[in-house]
DNA sequence: CGACGGGACGC
DNA sequence: CGACGGGACGC
């Protein structure tokens, strides 16, 4: 890529996997207009333009390289059949067949919004959908079964319709669930499995023409849903933030209007106006939604209180090409303001929380110290403890809340469907003081042994992940 | 007692 | 239809 740093010049395209985009376009398109009309859906690693060696000229190839996989897919969503240049012909828009991998399957027939998980075999198939439902509108979800017995196998199919949601999904689920693409399934299996229409995936689409992007979301006749359909362009521009410590929606609002573009931000409430722990945020534009996730997903405020910021479905129609344009100016000015300016920590810095109410939502028996800040996700993990909860588990949140406060805290894992979980710290002493603190003791009436995790069995005779 | 991992769809 | 370049930190 024109800009990239030397060293990563070509190992680094496929990474990660589906992150990297082949658009077709016109031979007047430059670097820069791609970078332009690109840079709204996410952090651009790259983007180079393929030109003949001897005449230099456009040969109408691009690729464009972006950080993560659901901003390329994004991209490619929102860009299909756009005219970059007035009088130019629409682009098209895929994501880039692999460079390293030697099988030369056709991209465009690939299967990008199948995601492939390991459940607990007690969950069914609308515990599936509950779990998986916050990344994206989910078209079936399956769980693989014992044909004779019918049990799980606890293994499963969720099927999204945009690529998008799919790399959502598999960036931002819990990482128990070792979320991956599925692989497409055998060829003679496709054909009328799940439309009743029966239409070959890809002509149909094809044969749009030069209005591949313009033909609407087919709501009148969901059983002719061919799987290309996610390409109607539009993307949820409305977040849900979920916090353990309870704010205010001062705060949140605060929070949220860093980012420029918010016009929503309501926090949820229950029937007696007490806080549910969740806020709905939205925002005028599509970019501002996905960099406010991006930003504020992980965030700690204040610190100790780790933010989970989500797409939610707001139902509404996108599709106004007017708004769209204003929607890229206005993000690429604040993107390009916020990357290239301050660092995020200063840029996220609140204008000073007042006290956070503690807001009785962990009764115990322990003396508990105050909240302390959380070591970053990345840190590595110096000693772990193992928790047996008696008679079941606690929620993450409260478990957070209680294991945080004797300092460097990593994550907490619950293992699904068990009633024991993990709690990963960057310092051994405060390991050890937790334990000491809590083993024994009694939290929202649940009983917890707290003892030192064995280590973690060496990873080693495992096959490669298939994305 | 109470343990993380693992992996594929009746063609 | 429409698939992969150029150039090189500083020990």
């Amino acid at each position: 890529m024109e800009d990239y740093p030397a060293k990563q010049g070509t190992e680094n395209l496929d990474d990660p996997p589906n992150s990297r985009l082949f658009v077709v376009a016109s031979r007047s398109v430059t670097e820069d207009e791609l970078r332009d009309s690109f840079s709204v859906f996410g952090d651009i690693q790259g983007v180079w333009v393929v030109k003949d060696k001897q005449t230099k000229e456009s040969k109408g190839i691009c690729y464009v390289k972006f950080s993560k996989s659901s901003q390329a897919c994004l991209a490619m969503e929102e860009m299909h059949g756009k005219v970059l240049v007035d009088g130019t012909k629409p682009i098209k828009v895929f994501i880039a067949q692999s460079r390293s991998s030697t099988r030369h399957r056709d991209v465009e027939d690939e299967e990008l919004t199948r995601i492939f998980v390991m459940i607990p075999k007690t969950f069914s198939e609308e515990d599936l959908k509950d779990t998986f439902k916050e990344y994206g509108d989910i078209e079936y979800c399956v769980i693989i079964k014992n044909k004779f017995t019918g049990e799980s196998k606890g293994l499963g199919y969720v099927r999204y319709y945009k690529p998008s949601q799919a790399a959502v999904a598999i960036e931002n689920c819990d990482k128990t669930y070792r979320a991956i693409l599925a692989e497409p399934r055998t060829k003679a299996a496709t054909t009328e499995e799940y439309s009743s229409g029966g239409t070959a995936r890809g002509g149909e689409y094809m044969n749009a023409g030069d209005n591949m992007n313009q033909y609407a979301f087919p709501m009148a006749d969901p059983g002719n849903y061919p799987v290309m359909d996610y390409r109607s362009g539009d993307f949820t521009r409305c977040l849900m933030m979920s916090t353990r410590a309870a704010l205010t929606q001062e705060q949140i609002f605060a929070l949220f209007d860093l980012i420029p573009g918010m016009e929503y931000c309501e926090l949820q409430r229950d029937a007696y106006g007490m806080s549910k722990g969740h806020a709905l945020i939205r925002y005028s534009n599509l970019g501002s939604a996905v960099y406010a996730k991006d930003k504020l997903n992980g965030f700690e405020y204040p610190p100790g209180n780790r933010l989970a910021v989500n797409f939610v479905d707001d139902g509404e129609d996108r599709s106004s090409p007017v708004g769209r344009m204003a929607m890229q100016f206005v993000a690429t000015q604040m993107m390009s303001a916020v990357w290239n300016g301050p660092s995020t920590s200063q840029v996220m810095k609140p204008p000073g929380y007042p006290p956070v109410s503690q807001m009785s939502r962990v009764q115990t028996d322990v003396n508990l110290p105050p909240l302390k800040k959380l070591a970053p996700p990345d840190s590595k993990s110096k000693e772990r403890l193992f928790v047996v909860f008696s008679p079941s588990p606690l929620p993450m949140d409260v478990l957070e809340d209680v294991f945080c406060r004797y300092g460097s805290l990593i994550e907490v894992h619950l293992v699904p469907g068990r009633k024991v979980g993990y709690m990963k710290y960057a310092d051994k002493q405060c390991a050890d003081d937790a334990l000491a603190a809590l083993h024994g003791r009694v939290v929202n009436g649940v009983k917890m042994k707290v003892m030192l995790a064995d280590p973690p069995r060496e990873e080693s005779h495992k096959r490669p992940r298939t994305y």
